[in-house]
DNA sequence: ACCTGAACACCGTTCAAGT
DNA sequence: ACCTGAACACCGTTCAAGT
């Protein structure tokens, strides 16, 4: 068959930004931000790579759109429920989708710091946000405040300080001391791990419940901000 | 002079891994993490790529390295103070910390995600920190919930959701849409920054005191926390 | 006009050849 | 034994040559 193209170059559907995108997400949710390179989401569209310089201006605002697209998988804000419980199902939906894209808050964070303006989805996604504080009888100067004292937990910080089981595929490089020693240095964290791993009467193995203690925290500063708007009324 | 090495080859001090983390730092303060090369710290030290490595594994443990060496620049505890105020001017200096080290924030989060344990820097750091909570009459499980409710306020984010004055050097690649569109497109951010920027009596210019909000926020933990200390005795 | 291969200026790291 | 240049396998992006 002359003249027909290969097969193994040509994409059943014609390359798309929306096509270049989900790639690259999928190459950085599989191997981390390191991994993802322009050659690499070429090939895995079976595409030279500068066919992707159509569809994106650079690596740069790859990287934007990348964002835009998981900031856009976060739940919309529930219709008819009250601020404190819009906020909290918010939250906790965009705590879902940084676990399931762990590269996102790092990129997203030093985008933010080097960038004028977010990008259009992280805009919306705080504007919506804004909206349910104010709809919720929040000043002006509240809504602020509110806003800086969520801080990272709207976006770009998981939480997750401690991993109790280490990712499976992690080379550990310098293989960390025996338990004695590390107790012996760090005493503090050693009795918080023992009592933590100790009294787990509900809680399922050893460590802590990462989504509880997110729950915890996000509880205790939603009172926080509830005690500031009923004091100012 | 024959057999004298070349001075521009030849430095004043001998290599060692302090110099060779120091010139890391620096050239990561200057250009951000992008900028961090191999060959370039080799460069600004005056020699050859391949001597770095007899003072840092690789890459990876050259991150590391640098972790340890700015969280190492945290003020220590102060001694004879209240746990209040302990914890405040801790948090406070690690802020200071990774404003002066702006790349930091995003590589501490990303090591902590895919490394095992963290850097021995921040393990002291947190574990004094615990010693703090612990000193001040804090039960242990009061002490884990409360390092998780502080959670990127200790370390890995530093709250600068909008930079009000865009970096000199940040080209915008694509250039802001006017304010009208903005405001149109994002009503209640704009109604906010018009709030903001209006009833700046005291703080010079437009925009908001990162540094209040800031500390706005920490107070307003505490406060949580001091409640739930008090509430549990 | 559109597409794309080669090329350029990088990168981290290996390794063999030099002293 | 130590040091280091060349080399390898990458990378993002430019650009000219091909259709």
């Amino acid at each position: 068959m002359p003249g027909r193209p290969d097969p193994a170059r040509r994409s059943r559907t014609p390359l798309s930004r929306l096509r270049v995108l989900s790639a690259a997400v999928a190459l950085a949710d599989e191997g981390g931000a390191d991994a993802l390179s322009m050659r690499k989401i070429a090939q895995r569209l079976g595409v030279v790579p500068m066919a992707l310089y159509k569809h994106v201006a650079n690596k740069d605002e790859l990287l934007d759109g990348m964002i835009d697209t998981v900031v856009g998988e976060i739940d919309p804000p529930v219709e008819g429920a009250d601020w404190r419980t819009t906020v909290r199902l918010r939250v906790l939906s965009a705590r879902r989708m940084l676990l399931r894209h762990p590269w996102a808050s790092a990129v997203i964070e030093t985008r933010m710091k080097e960038r004028p303006a977010p990008t259009p989805a992280v805009m919306a996604y705080l504007d919506e946000m804004i909206g349910v504080f104010r709809a919720g009888g929040f000043s002006l100067d509240l809504v602020h405040h509110a806003m800086h004292v969520m801080g990272s937990r709207l976006l770009g910080f998981s939480q997750e300080l401690f991993v109790d089981s280490p990712s499976p595929a992690a080379p550990s490089s310098s293989p960390s001391p025996p338990p004695e020693e590390m107790a012996a240095r760090y005493p503090n964290i050693a009795e918080l791990a023992g009592a933590v791993a100790h009294d787990a009467g509900s809680v399922v193995g050893a460590g802590c419940d990462d989504q509880y203690e997110f729950e915890f925290a996000l509880d205790l500063t939603l009172d926080g901000l509830e005690r500031l708007r009923d004091a100012a009324a």
